[in-house]
DNA sequence: ATAGGGTGCGGACCATGGTACGGAGTCAAG
DNA sequence: CTTGACTCCGTACCATGGTCCGCACCCTAT
């Protein structure tokens, strides 16, 4: 299985120069040109996609670098470590955006009970 | 009641850099200035902390000028949408995060299950 | 009245995560 | 064997949301 660069790119939904940027970061590795063209296999896209998903947990690309170091390593504590910072601050995350979620109903129910005059938007987000 | 730029800045927990920057970008009022010294009132702090609310809600300071303009006017309906846009992208990436939590629970507990060798990190975000 | 800290302002700079451009080489179909 | 699409590569540019700099001015305590 051998891909060029826009099929690999195309495998997990992003674009070739997105691709290449993330060689230029090290994230991926630029694999040996066949006659110009380089080629890319299960590997890569096997990478791509993790550093896709890594990043929907919200790491940034220098910790995807990381975890991609450590992946090949023996360290495991601070592989755990890593998770359980991302977790807690997903936990955060999670719950203001609840919190704000709370609070856009609200207005969106204020905001329907008259017809006339302005919805208190900025009220909205106080409390 | 009537603060300087900085008690501004504090009283929303931001810096008196990035009260100046939403001044540029028109989302507060640059007062008058009293001998050189322009003074803020309760209004200010309000406003800031909305912008700072809504921010945490993820509308992007573009989206919160709207929302600042509309609060003036009369376009509940404009407002309502923008709100139950917003919650529904909110909607999705709370759960996206979710997954993403699962996905580094998943992690961390087989990271835990053996001392040694590498723990599957790339592994950690198929499926 | 003078030193220090805060303020006003314009403009430069930063980090993050890309996206676009241009010119040369390559590959596959007609 | 040419045409059109794709690739390679370096460099430049972009959007977002700030952050820092330097100069001059102002305010307050000593």
């Amino acid at each position: 299985m051998s891909m060029t660069i826009s099929a690999l790119a195309r495998s997990s939904g992003v674009g070739v120069e997105t691709v290449r940027y993330y060689q230029r970061r090290g994230l991926l590795a630029t694999p040996e040109r066949g006659a110009g063209i380089r080629r890319y296999g299960a590997a890569d896209a096997r990478r791509l996609g993790f550093i896709r998903g890594a990043q929907r947990a919200g790491f940034t690309l220098e910790q995807i670098g990381e975890l991609l170091h450590l992946d090949a390593g023996q360290d495991r504590a601070r592989a755990r470590e890593l998770a359980s910072e991302r977790i807690a601050a997903l936990d955060a995350k999670i719950a203001e955006m609840q919190t704000a979620r709370a609070a856009l109903e609200r207005l969106a129910r204020q905001c329907h009970a008259s017809d006339e005059g302005p919805c208190p938007i900025i009220a909205a987000f106080e409390g």
